[in-house]
DNA sequence: AAAATGAGAATTAGA
DNA sequence: TTCTCATTTT
């Protein structure tokens, strides 16, 4: 690997030398102006392990780029001794660019500066024959693994419709999220799939995933781990090597990124931990997704004689929009505890505003949207945060009629789309014949007459052989196996194949692709298509080869692409409005932000509650927290009193938030001319009554709800737990994952469906033998004890 | 093998 | 209501 020698440096005095230190002390840190001084102690407090809590607009990401500027600009380390992990591509991308910037200069030599998997997947591809893998293996999306989920059921000879692939998918991976191999998964856990067989499921993918020559993304981490826990000398090479380890959001971490961190960290005795990790746990919204709180609450005892700052000086907001914040956040227990203040002035109080339904709801805001506009706001500097992504429709609805420009923000991810998955996976199976899922994928896209029948039979031949389909495939249509109309098709398609393959020398990567594309007949396919979204898919095509270009070849690519691809990055040049989920708003700030649907059961999610009770609701408080904190000078809160909700319309109460929101700094929006359809609401009083009544919570809004749920079918159940997970005697996580509260054999009373036995339990999806409506699989969330 | 029909379910999302 | 997935029909 390149990375031994750091380009950006070639011509300077070697890191650490005594010229580089004297040079660094002569000159003036101009990066270190304008920091404050926490700002400036977390950047200069390099030795031992750091936690930086840094609050919601604090300069975290300054104090981090800082950071390594520091490092490198004293002579401490050099690039390539530097492991800067984050979560996302675009937040490694961010860091990379203000380093440049800091440094004035290309930071090529920071080769491990990426996400967590990014680097993953680096180390392995050094190690990969240690863990039972060749370097060029391949690395396989959501979607390839539920695939082969379906082969390994099949396998097993299990039903796949009884226990659906897209559910061990799910059990795997939250294993995997907690560093579980399939020796470590509890036996409990490991037996509640498919009647015991969990455990041998999960090993039976393994043992494909090995032959396959690939690893899914779980197994980015979770291989690392074992590389290191069973390679010592191995994990010494990288404790000599990572002079500084600097972790982006820590308070998302899941166990296994934890795991694989502390093994980084521990430094051979004598030495000390240069560790730092920044994050806020007031802003830790992924536990659904396994990330552990925990981790960030817990690192002063994983870290002996860590130092932890607090940067607690906003920069973002106004004083109203913080104090608002604040007081909300105030009511988690599990917390580390910040408060945020400013300088600002207190600017305009956060609002409240009820609307009849979420139609007016729509409408009200858009209206609101109109008149900033009228005033000289930028629509860029405008943002819409709901809680589910149903609700952004109605807004959609609303601004096209109202020629109001807008852009939606996450949504499927640019290569999860169909189109350029297809076409990646005819690029894989040109380049790497033996990618079965692949070929599988393509092998009757276009549609040619390759059916199921077909498949099966090549299946059964690469199966029995121990070779690829595709070898299958042309040792096949050979012989008398297959009738004769697939087996010309196929015969065709294996040419074709082939000469693609032998293209792949003599033509660009972007000739070949759109060579591929139009031999196969998959642009075809779309240009023939007359639905709506035909247009939008082959513009995504074009995209997808435009993208191409940086690249030096096709294997290049398609290296880079299974880990970094990005949504096509639209154009913000266009004045538009932003609707995104509070999920995807983190990180990023808006001048106005609307915060609408703040009701009872969206928000906080009536799920949330129910799977996990306490926890449950404190996540969605932090996530209402963060909605809050992305607002630079105005906070609008909306709630509606009726809303759709799958198709039927139900009266909606307040959200309990609404509640807890300090008097202060809040301004109830009386409703107004067009949008007092009746006032059926009552507003609520505000949190001035019982500011920290611990548990009990009196507020009219949450009253109301509490009378609802008793009288509603479905209980309030304590929060899941599950046992501690403890690794080397250690304990490493208190609440990991969730379980159900049922227990084979309850009996259950669903509202649609009536009384039940539970059959079968699998994490929170019930099996039911209902006494009048038969066996059903449920949710457990729509399920309370009979 | 492909289109049509019907049933069942229903946050949030990163690599 | 709207989506996905599976089964049935052509």
């Amino acid at each position: 690997m390149s990375d031994e020698r750091s380009p950006s440096l070639a011509h300077q005095p070697a890191a650490g030398g005594i010229a580089a230190r004297a040079m660094a002390a002569a000159r003036p840190a101009a990066y270190l102006q304008g920091l404050n001084p926490e700002q400036r102690a977390a950047v200069e407090t390099l030795d031992g392990p750091v936690l930086v809590l840094a609050g919601a607009g604090t300069g975290k990401t300054r104090v981090l780029t800082t950071r390594i500027a520091h490092i490198l600009a004293t002579g401490r380390a050099a690039p390539y001794q530097i492991l800067a992990v984050t979560f996302t591509n675009k937040a490694a991308r961010e860091m990379r660019e203000r380093i440049g910037v800091l440094i004035g200069q290309s930071v090529e030599g920071m080769p491990w500066l990426g996400t967590f998997h990014a680097i993953g997947v680096k180390i392995l591809r050094r190690h990969a024959e240690l863990v039972d893998l060749k370097s060029n293996f391949t690395i396989l999306d959501t979607d390839d693994q539920v695939r082969l989920m379906k082969q390994v059921i099949a396998a097993a000879d299990i039903d796949e419709k009884r226990w659906p692939a897209r559910q061990l998918a799910n059990a795997i991976d939250s294993w995997k999220n907690r560093g579980l191999t399939p020796a470590q998964v509890p036996a409990g856990e490991a037996m509640s799939f498919a009647n015991g067989k969990g455990g041998e499921l999960y090993a039976a993918y393994q043992a494909r995933l090995k032959t396959l020559n690939a690893a899914d993304f779980g197994d980015l981490l979770l291989e690392c781990i074992r590389l290191f826990r069973e390679n010592p000398g191995v994990l010494a090479e990288y404790h000599r090597r990572f002079r500084f380890m600097l972790v982006d959001e820590y308070q998302d971490t899941n166990v296994a990124q934890y795991l694989w961190l502390r093994l980084l960290s521990q430094a051979p005795a004598g030495e000390k931990v240069n560790l730092c990790c920044v994050g806020d746990d007031d802003q830790s919204i992924y536990g659904w997704r396994g990330a552990e709180v925990d981790n960030i609450l817990r690192f002063e005892k994983d870290f002996q004689g860590s130092t932890i700052i607090r940067l607690e000086r906003n920069y973002r907001s106004t004083g109203h929009i913080l104090g608002a914040a604040g007081h909300l956040i105030a009511r988690n227990e599990g917390r580390l505890g910040k408060t945020l203040f400013t300088d600002d002035v207190e600017g305009e109080r956060v609002t409240v505003a009820g609307a009849w339904d979420s139609g007016e709801e729509a409408r009200a805001i858009g209206d609101e949207i109109e008149n900033l506009q009228r005033k000289g706001h930028a629509l860029n500097d405008i943002a819409i945060l709901v809680r589910a992504s149903f609700q952004m429709r109605e807004f959609e609805d609303r601004f096209v009629t109202l020629g109001l420009p807008y852009r939606v923000i996450g949504g499927p991810r640019f290569y999860e789309r169909a189109e350029i998955r297809d076409a990646l996976a005819y690029f894989r199976a040109t380049m790497q014949p033996a990618d079965d899922l692949a070929f599988e994928r393509i092998v009757n896209v276009p549609k040619r007459g390759l059916g199921d029948a077909t498949v099966q039979i090549l299946h059964d031949y690469a199966r029995h052989n121990s070779v690829p389909m595709m070898q299958a495939a042309r040792v096949l249509v050979e012989t008398e196996e297959l009738k004769p109309k697939p087996r010309q098709t196929l015969r065709d398609l294996m040419t074709a194949f082939g000469r693609w393959a032998a293209q792949s020398e003599v033509l660009g990567h972007q000739e070949l692709a759109e060579l591929i594309l139009e031999e196969s007949g998959y642009t075809d396919m779309w240009q023939k298509d007359r639905t709506a979204e035909a247009a939008g898919r082959l513009e995504n095509l074009k995209e997808l080869v435009r993208s191409m270009e940086s690249f030096e070849n096709m294997a290049g690519f398609l290296e880079h692409i299974s880990l970094v691809m990005d949504a096509s990055e639209e154009g913000a040049s266009e004045d538009k409005v932003s609707i995104l989920t509070l999920h995807g708003a983190k990180g990023l700030e808006y001048d106005t932000v609307f915060l609408p649907g703040w009701e009872e059961g969206l928000f906080p999610h009536q799920r949330s509650l129910d799977e996990n009770g306490r926890a449950g609701l404190e996540e969605e408080r932090r996530l209402a927290y963060v909605g809050l904190t992305r607002a630079r000078r105005r906070a609008k809160v909306w709630f509606a009193s009726n809303r759709r909700i799958h198709g039927l319309w139900q009266a909606t109460m307040p959200s309990r938030f609404v509640d807890e929101l300090p008097a202060a700094h809040v301004d109830v929006v009386e409703p107004s001319g067009s949008y007092s359809s009746g006032g059926a609401f009552a507003m609520s009083r505000f949190d001035k009554a019982q500011p920290f009544s611990g548990s009990t919570y009196s507020t009219p809004g949450w009253q109301r709800a509490r009378e609802n749920m008793a009288s509603g079918f479905k209980a309030t159940q304590p929060p899941p737990r599950r046992e501690p997970l403890t690794i080397e005697g250690e304990l490493v996580a208190r609440s990991t994952g969730t379980a159900s509260v049922h227990k084979v054999g309850d009996r259950v009373f669903h509202v649609k469906f009536g009384y039940g036995d539970i059959a079968e339990i699998d994490g929170n999806k019930l099996t039911v033998d209902f006494d009048k409506a038969g066996r059903k699989r449920v949710v457990d969330s729509f399920v309370a004890a009979a």
